[in-house]
DNA sequence: GTCTATATTTGGATAGAC
DNA sequence: GTCTATCCAAATATAGAC
C-alpha cells in the first residue's frame, strides 16, 4: 500500500500563523507608539522572542512594513461596499465616501502607511501596491458608471474623500466632526456632476 | 563724558543668526532625506559643527522641530493674500485655495511637520501652535464675511482646500494635477454655498 | 527555528577642558 | 561657544551554536 503525500503541510501553516502574529504585533506598536516608531526590539519582546528571530519570517524592518502595506490594502479591498450599492447615485456616492473615510478614520497608522509618505527609505514593492492600486480602479470603475468619465473628475471625487478623511484624523482623531459632513459632501459633488460633462445614469437619476 | 550702553546686541545676533542656520540645514535634511530623517549628527555637520555644539542653541532635538514649526507657521502667516483680496467671492475663495495648496505643495515636509502626526513624541509647544491657529482664525474670519457662518460649512471647506493639497503632494509630488482643480473646487463650493443656509455678500454677489 | 554573541551604526545627551 | 571624550541606549543585522 501506497503512503499518499500529506494534503496539508502542517510546517508551512505554523510558520504563515507565526508571520501573522509578527504583523500584529508590528501593527499594535504602529498605533500605539506611531508608525514610525515600530522597531524589531519591540516587535520580538511583543512575541516573546529575541530580535534576530524575526530574521527567520521577513528579510528585513522594510520587509515587515511591506507586508503589513500589503495586509493594508487588502482590508481597503476588503471593505468596498459593492454589494451594498442599490444604483441610486446619491446613496450610492455617500456610500463610498463613508467607507472610504471610515477606512481612514479607523486605524491612523494604516492611513499614513497606506496613502502617505512618512517612513524615510520605504516604499511599497510592486505587488503590495497593485493591491491598492486594483482597488482605486474599481473606485473609478464604479464611478464611470454613472457618467463620471472626465479625469479631472474623478481625481475631485477622491480629493473630497482624502480631504474629509485627512481633517478628522490630523484636527480630532476618533471623533467624526467631518465624517458628518459626508452627505453634504454628497451632495456638493452630485450637483458638481450635474453641471459639468458628468451625466448621472437613468437610473440614478430617476431615484432622486 | 558718558558712553552710552550700544543699542545692537551683536552677540545675540550672532546667536540667533546661528540659530536660523542650524534651522535652514534641518530643513535641508528634512526635504531631501525626509522629516523624520533629521538627526543631530546631520545637522552640525553640515553647519560645520560636533553634534554637542548645538546644545548651545537647542535644548533638544524636539525643540529644533518645534523651532521649524514656528518658522513653517509664521511663512504660513505670511502667505496670506488679504491684501489680493477684491471682494468677489469667486475670485477670493479660488485665491484663498490656491494660496493655502500652493503653500502645501512647495514643501512637502513642511506641510508634513504642519498639518500631521507623524513624528512619534512630537507636538508643537502652545506657543507655536497658536502661531498656526491664528492663522486659521483669520481664514474663518474671512470666510464669515462672506456669508460662511455655519461651522460645518467651514470645516467643508479647509476639507476640500486639505484633499487636493494631500493628493497633490502623495499622488504626484511636484505636479499640479489637483492644483488645476481649483477652479472646478471653488465653483463647487460656491453653489454649497448657495444652497445651504449660506450667503454671500452684497458686494460679493454684484461683482458676479 | 530559536538562541547567544557580536558587529556596527546611529542617535540623543552630558561633563568638563579650553 | 566649541570642542573632546564619553555615555548610554536603541537599532538593524549577521554568524554560528544548539
Amino acid at each position: 500500500m501506497v503512503i499518499g503525500k500529506p494534503v496539508r503541510d502542517r510546517r508551512a501553516e505554523r510558520h504563515e500563523a507565526t508571520k501573522e502574529e509578527i504583523l500584529d504585533a508590528a501593527w499594535d506598536i504602529a498605533r500605539t507608539e506611531g508608525l514610525a516608531a515600530v522597531s524589531l526590539r519591540d516587535i520580538a519582546t511583543r512575541v516573546g522572542m529575541r530580535p534576530p528571530s524575526l530574521y527567520t519570517y521577513f528579510d528585513s524592518k522594510l520587509a515587515i512594513y511591506d507586508a503589513m502595506f500589503a495586509q493594508g490594502a487588502q482590508q481597503f479591498a476588503d471593505a468596498e461596499p459593492w454589494d451594498e450599492l442599490t444604483g441610486d447615485v446619491r446613496h450610492d456616492l455617500a456610500l463610498m465616501f463613508r467607507t472610504f473615510i471610515g477606512f481612514c478614520a479607523e486605524d491612523q497608522a494604516r492611513y499614513q502607511l497606506l496613502f502617505q509618505r512618512t517612513i524615510p527609505g520605504f516604499e511599497p514593492s510592486p505587488e503590495s501596491f497593485a493591491i491598492s492600486q486594483a482597488s482605486l480602479g474599481r473606485v473609478v470603475e464604479q464611478l464611470e458608471r454613472y457618467g463620471v468619465t472626465d479625469p479631472r473628475s474623478i481625481d475631485l471625487f477622491t480629493a473630497l474623500g482624502t480631504g474629509l478623511a485627512s481633517q478628522q484624523l490630523s484636527n480630532e482623531p476618533g471623533g467624526d466632526r467631518w465624517i458628518r459632513l459626508i452627505d453634504d459632501a454628497t451632495e456638493m459633488y452630485l450637483h458638481h456632476m450635474e453641471t459639468t460633462n458628468q451625466r448621472a445614469t437613468a437610473k440614478g437619476r430617476a431615484a432622486r
